[in-house]
DNA sequence: CATGAATGAGACTTCATTCAT
DNA sequence: AATGAATGAAGTCTCATTCAT
């Protein structure tokens, strides 16, 4: 029951993150009632506000690192699986793009400006980042066992090399498919996007 | 003089942002004793606390850009100017890494959980944005001009090269100098991550 | 528990406003602490502290008038009836005379200085002006029945009446017992009062 | 010119508060920018925001009070004179009710929600109401001499008997020229309205 | 004399957290 | 365990007043 309760605080934190809630105008009523629970239950379960949410946002980034490792898994070229990961970020981008970018990014928590948030972050940060860095050099290896690159270079080269390669499609996604400073939508389809992101690994590491 | 005070609230904020405050945690207080005015005259100048911050960080960014800008309008040829634009990012990203990468990926403003700074940041971040995609359309202009790419590409293809190269100095910065999630440093010197991101234009343009 | 919370607000607000206290001169914290009950719980049951004014004092007024709408449903002759009404007069007057005699003269709000308090006023001011007049042609209607007066006139005219011999007890009370333009208090008893108010009543409807 | 310069303050006040402004939402930068002048100019000519508020409004009120006068003083019958000073509160009324009300029926200051202003006014009000008084009297002496009323009764009875009759003009432009509450105009006229008025003055002293 | 930029005390209001039920 | 009424610390912003020019 007590998993329940805390799933259900998650559920209503990252509800309300979706909906482009900024962190700090979330309101700890807020999440009582989209977890259909009394404020006073959450402190239950966590701490403060600030744990409910950063712990929110690394239950949101695990599962969908976990997503994209589990492509990883099943059965296919290295072509086949990396292209469905690049296939994945979409719909993730949809949610929260900001969030998801600092992540991939390995940056620092893209969004920290809720007082103590910053350094509770930093702890499950690291954690998370690992994960994405786990992600990465699995992926890195599997090319690798098909020949697709040739030889594992230094950790900051592939690291480098799959982080562009994932950023192109997010940029994309974040810039012109929004065509935000673009005047207009460059005419590249989702699969296009994904052609090129996939070359620019090959290009990087091959 | 009103410039003069304007410049002073702009750095008093600022100062309080590169020692790491976050936005929510900047009182109206704190600014004005950095500024040596009152609480009050920020009233004078700005229309709200919001204002401040984001007036303040689009000066900030502005700043930098034009500096980088300077930079590709000096003698020399292209090798050396962008060298150049590359090794005076180090310095920016010591000062405040995330808003830094935040703006040259063009990302949507990289924290906005203050209220209404995220509407504020946006007009501003459209005219910010726009002046980065001009300093990177020079970049690749005078690397044809010089002949070391041949032929210009698409919009998104020399915005992504030019962003991927910066993002190499960048990362690394923000990753291995600060021995983030990577056990150890990576040995590279300053120089020689430049030599990469050097590299990584010509490799994705050339 | 609700109801009792909002009445101890009212009454430490009304205690406020009946030492003299102006309007624009109550604090939300002094009203608190009238009710001893946190800053914060007065926001649980008002929306801002104009509403607590306005409502405080609609809340004394219909209180003052159901007071006087009683005292004619009492058994008694018409001016027994009348007598003790404009009898109960002084006491209220002694509380806050201004409002007092600002609403039963179905005047505008009389005191409406605080910024949002005067458009709610108004609506509660329709409300409690309704209740006077019933109260008025209440009166009327029993001096009807009991022949004191032969006939019903407009309506302006016996709201007129009414409120005429209403004003010459509070008038005496405000001007005379307070010695205020007047050099010196003009030798009436209560009760001298009270006889001119009933015959100013029965002159100017008889 | 000191002289002038108060003058247009108190214009410019009068024009605010004319506009039906409440007091405390009266700033000294608005009056100020009515009069064409400096904020810092009002500090030489009063001592506080409060002082001009109500010095301007016994400016106001003794001009008022002045012009009936007046009327009484021109040659022609009690009759006429006195319908003349009833015909006169009309436009009187249009500009500040509630001030006007107030001040006619001697009440206190009629708004006194600004801090002191209600100090302030105790002794502007008693040099105001005492000019009231007179105007008073002198109608009700005039009366006596054209023998319009037998004989002069106290203080009081024929402050009340006039007080009521100009109430009848002013509580019938408040109420019923607004239609507030009673639900529609009485159909009175005007002329009616001033015959009305001058017959109570005769009713209750004659 | 006149000004208006600068000031800072002080008020309202919000909201994370507590705790009696 | 669950609640939500109560709290009060803390922050933003206003505006009367001052004073250097």
């Amino acid at each position: 029951m007590e998993k329940n309760k805390k799933e259900m605080i998650y559920q209503g934190t990252l509800s309300l993150i979706e909906e482009n809630y900024n962190f700090s105008q979330i309101k700890v009523g807020d999440i009582a009632k989209r977890a259909n629970i009394g404020k006073g239950t959450i402190y239950e379960y966590f701490d403060s506000k600030d744990e409910v949410i950063s712990q929110s946002i690394a239950y949101m980034i695990k599962g969908w690192v976990q997503n994209l490792e589990n492509i990883l898994e099943e059965n296919g070229s290295f072509q086949q699986s990396y292209r469905k990961i690049l296939r994945n970020l979409f719909p993730m981008m949809k949610k929260k793009h900001q969030i998801f970018m600092g992540f991939m990014m390995l940056s620092k928590s893209s969004d920290t400006s809720v007082d103590s948030l910053h350094q509770l972050m930093e702890k499950n940060n690291e954690d998370i980042q690992r994960k994405i860095l786990h992600l990465y050099e699995k992926i890195v290896d599997k090319s690798l066992e098909e020949g697709i690159i040739k030889e594992k270079p230094e950790v900051f080269d592939w690291y480098f090399a799959v982080n562009s390669s994932i950023m192109c499609v997010l940029i994309y996604e974040d810039q012109f498919a929004n065509q935000r400073v673009f005047s207009r939508k460059a005419a590249y389809s989702q699969e296009d996007i994904i052609e090129k992101a996939y070359n620019i690994f090959v290009k990087l590491l091959g």
